[in-house]
DNA sequence: CTCGACATTATTGTCAACAATTCAGTGGCT
DNA sequence: AGCCACTGAATTGTTGACAATAATGTCGAG
């Protein structure tokens, strides 16, 4: 039986994600209360949670809000996903079985697909699920924790780098030499690809930075 | 103020890193209360806390336990390590001052003394010093704040390590090869020998325990 | 009108009592 | 003996009330 203190940490979490509390806002808890449907105890437990997962900030005496990340921030933390999920690739490199490598190429072909297509959205979902494969071939559970809590973090930036025209063009070829390098079980040339591909996140990243503010 | 919260949570910070609490031991939140001299509120708020930091955890209506942290896993940890020490060495290459250079070196320079008059544990607090200033150069504070918790659940391993004869001999040029570049602003470089340098720890790691079970 | 002291309110922090759960030990049954 | 249901102690989960704190509003002096 699941208690009440995970379902409101997921529903608070999710809510969060979601956009319907913005970064900033803050997070009473007697409204949280009614909003969840559960008593004040829970929902501290839920706001400590996502505290230590870094969505929230609490301080004390003043309640917790949602913790505003900005481009700055935005960059180191997907800096460290860089080196994170090089790690991830060279291991999955050394890993990966032939079921796997077909699992991946055929992600790869639907990328393409897609790009070709114009589904922005449908080379979106297929993003997520690459690098999810990608990780569970690895099988690293300390750099998939850590890597899962950035995530969380970053969904604002990443969703508007998402609509950011040109990227797909940009990533797919990355994307290929990721999938490319990991079925010839080369952990080298699986690291330089994924950090290669991070890198150039980075850089779109600072880039929506100079386009907002400029 | 600080309030009790806080320091019932360094209090028992502390008591797990100075091994008080062997890995595996069950923590009865009555006992705590005694132990630490807070209500068990506080103790709840101190056990949650260090369960996100992974020191502890904690299953549904079982309470909570010191987390035992397998070979496997200090070896996982470690590779994380080996990574964002990496990102952060490079980035101190690119930010180091002339003064913070000099400090470097003067570390550099106590630590081989330390070796050669076989004094180990003053080489284990420069190791330590030099790593610290390493991360105070990049300024790097989401790879430093995840190194943190990740050196916490390592603690007992580190120290059984440090322990290791030949050790110093081994790490000493590493960790010069380290300081040499970053002093010449050569953040490849200084990627590279840190990535080296923990690999060989990672290594010494797996040593130990076929040393232990064989 | 502005500023600061004071009162009021909203919100979070803490506690002690109570409920629910687990776990070990007991005794009856086959 | 082996097994199952049961009991009771130990422990954790939860609640609602109250205290402490910070935010807000009010009023008078200058």
């Amino acid at each position: 039986m699941s208690s009440d203190q995970t379902a409101a940490t997921d529903k608070l979490r999710a809510a969060i994600l979601g956009g319907q509390y913005l970064p900033g806002e803050r997070l009473v808890e007697a409204q949280l209360c009614e909003r969840l449907g559960v008593s004040r105890f829970n929902v501290r437990a839920a706001i400590s949670e996502l505290a230590a997962d870094g969505l929230v900030k609490v301080e004390r005496n003043r309640g917790a809000h949602v913790r505003k990340v900005s481009i700055d921030e935005a960059v180191e933390i997907t800096e460290v996903r860089m080196v994170l999920e090089g790690l991830v690739a060279a291991r999955a490199a050394t890993r990966v079985t032939d079921e796997q490598a077909s699992e991946l190429d055929e992600i790869g072909l639907l990328m393409r697909r897609a790009v070709n297509a114009g589904e922005f959205r449908r080379y979106s979902d297929l993003n997520s699920r690459l690098h999810g494969l990608i990780r569970g071939i690895a099988g690293h559970g300390t750099a998939d924790g850590i890597i899962e809590t950035l995530r969380g973090q970053l969904v604002r930036h990443q969703f508007m780098l998402s609509l950011h025209p040109g990227r797909p063009a940009i990533s797919l070829p990355q994307h290929e030499r990721i999938i490319q390098a990991i079925r010839e079980r080369d952990p080298k040339a699986a690291e330089h690809a994924m950090r290669d591909h991070i890198a150039s996140v980075i850089e779109a990243l600072r880039d929506m930075d100079a386009g907002e503010t400029g």
